[in-house]
DNA sequence: CGTCTATTTGAATGTACTCAAAAGCGGTGG
DNA sequence: CCACCGCTTTTGAGTACATTCAAATAGACG
């Protein structure tokens, strides 16, 4: 059940047995259905999330009502809203389940007792960070230098499969285009296949 | 010299007249004058920085040679590239002073040893890269949802005054527009106060 | 003062959007 | 198991935002 997060953890520190197993003890599984609600705007976001199976998605809707999303979170990735997290601020995004997915999840008390008894875990969260935020300045680069088209070809390189599941809509949201355009991309790449 | 980067500090943690001595013992100034290259591609990035006086920006070109400004650093802020700091790789982006600048910098071991002295400076480093990572965040979702105009707009709020000193064309490369459009924009606006 | 770069502006173009209608698809209940 | 409902996807036609290219003008700097 814990082999993943544990793994997870251990590409960046290593941890003892015991480390592992208070670990494992400070995280609480929790499964959300296909379509159910993570997180809503407004409220808290009192947890931090490791995704075990299935996918979550973060998005708000902007000023005119049309809804953006900011990230997925697949099988192995962290996810949550660490700004409404760290200053416990009501969440400007939303976060739901796309598919039936199990979650291990931790409170910010836990992760305080955490951070006291594995004192290493500053570092793996400190690089978790980090790489959010390499993520987070590739996709502004990436936004700012490329087409919808190539923003389109990287999202299925960096999610493959994703593509399956994900109803177009979404992967519409994701892109910062129309569900139309996306549609008409989409008909122009299957016949450039041909 | 040292006055702004020890209140910046002091704005999220405490120090003691010991620490403050010793902070500001491992930082170097140094001064770029305007024009003068802080990074180039390529280089590892030795330092962060924390600019005094004046303002860096960070560039790269994409794969048409079109130039995109991801930030810029004015007084009182932190700037350097992270991911080449840490990992100790070549930058994908270049920093150069747009004005004459005066900057006081850290080095990667002076940094791990004033961790050493300093622990606190841990937690102040990691509210740092949050808000870094929040920043970038906000970024994105401004991008997703304005317009061209309206992203100028927010520019002009984020940063009063730098209009007037960075060029219009360096302007358009951190709005992702052309410095051709940017200007129609601007004209525009000026009828429009009228 | 001359040179070099930045800015402005016009005309034509392209990328992506809007609106609307039709078709497809998935889930639910009879 | 099929029929229906609601939502997603497709597609067409017209449009808007932003770009390209080019030429003229303005500004900066040695």
């Amino acid at each position: 059940m814990g082999e993943l997060i544990l793994q997870n953890i251990e590409r960046h520190i290593s941890l003892s047995k015991d480390d592992a197993r208070y670990i494992l003890s400070s995280f609480n599984p929790k499964k959300f259905n296909k379509n159910e609600s993570v997180l809503q705007v407004g409220e808290c976001c009192k947890y931090e999330y490791f995704v075990n199976v299935g996918c979550l998605r973060s998005f708000y809707l902007d000023q005119n009502e049309i809804e953006h999303t900011t990230m997925f979170a697949i099988s192995g990735w962290w996810t949550g809203n660490l700004r409404s997290f760290v200053t416990n601020s009501p969440s400007l995004f939303a976060i739901e389940a796309l598919q039936d997915t199990e979650v291990l999840r931790i409170s910010n008390p836990q992760l305080e007792r955490l951070y006291q008894k594995v004192p290493t875990l500053n570092k793996f969260f400190r690089i978790i960070l980090q790489n959010n935020l390499f993520a987070t300045q590739d996709r502004v680069m990436h936004h700012l230098s490329s087409s919808a088209e190539t923003r389109y070809t990287l999202f299925n390189k960096k999610f493959p499969g994703l593509e399956k599941i994900v109803s177009q809509k979404i992967i519409a949201s994701y892109l910062g285009i129309t569900p139309a355009y996306l549609s008409r991309l989409r008909k122009k790449f299957k016949s450039a296949q041909n």
